[in-house]
DNA sequence: ATTAAATAGTACTAAACTAGTCCACAATAA
DNA sequence: TTATTGTGGACTAGTTTAGTACTATTTAAT
């Protein structure tokens, strides 16, 4: 279904949680009870986003999570990758290595196409966006006649 | 990793061969040996495709699969929502009703305009646009100051 | 009529992935 | 020293996916 795994939905809801005061410090715990998200899975999140260099950590008493950038510099594009890894619609849009059985294809190329513009526009839209209320006027600036010229 | 199952990636290769000549009719067996992928394989995605009414089917001897339009008219979008169901990068973007535990969530709305977009730009691309040769400048129309306004 | 070639529908299995939890360990504040 | 908090890794149960198999149905050719 073309979906976002359930832990990089609930990182993009645990860190708009955690912009709206970016400069504080928030506790695994406390981020649970804001969210509704159970301990030990915010945890795991929290952790990978450290990882991830998303967020800093303090650790021991008083310690906690902090943002590692402004909101505007943290992209949905980052989560996703620091959560489900590179953003690659098809294998071969990675490495045309898991791909040999497929003889005759033409259209490897266009699959990189397809995905790097999708990557494009992940990249494009920050935490600060995801916080905005929608603006009911969005206009897709992409016409189906220019998309492959 | 934000990726279309396997079986997805197959439909797109056996789509385009077939649209090389798309008035011709094709045995699912022709179509395994010339991709490639394995006869059953290929006989599962064609069948899902025809319930898709993406290809039609003429059973009996002689008979095969055909296009069921030109391949103008076939969008990489139609083809994901063949085999994966509804494109939806969040259960919210669906339906809200499977995010109940999730408090404070101010973010929802948001996902869905990504989503929208992502399925737009999956709608303007054809399996004819998907058989032309790159072409090098693929310029992006989106740009990130605008993307929520 | 009979046979062969082809799709339709469904069910099944094995493998891979995901979500969610848990625990032993390390760091720090009080 | 003790309580609090993050770190790292391991583990289990559940779900999803890929791939296969089998039976029934349809049609062309003979
Ligand atoms: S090389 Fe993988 S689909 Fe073509
Ligand atoms: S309602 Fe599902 S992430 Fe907000």
């Amino acid at each position: 279904m073309l979906k976002l795994s359930k832990l990089t939905d609930y990182a993009t809801v645990i860190l708009s949680h955690m912009a709206k005061d970016y400069l504080g410090m928030y506790a695994s715990q406390e981020v649970s009870e804001r969210t509704g998200i159970a301990q030990p899975t915010v945890s795991k999140i929290l952790k990978i986003l450290v990882k991830a260099k998303i967020l800093t950590s303090v650790r021991g008493a008083k310690g906690g999570y902090l943002l590692a950038s402004a909101p505007e510099n943290i992209t949905v594009a980052m989560v996703i990758n620091a959560l489900e890894g590179p953003i690659a619609l098809t294998e071969c849009s990675l490495s045309h290595k898991n791909c040999d059985h497929v003889r005759d294809c033409d259209i490897q190329g266009n699959w990189g196409v397809i995905n790097q513009k999708i990557l494009t526009m992940l990249e494009s839209v920050t935490l600060a966006d995801m916080l905005e209320p929608i603006k009911p006027a969005n206009e897709i600036r992409i016409s189906a006649s220019s998309f492959f010229r």
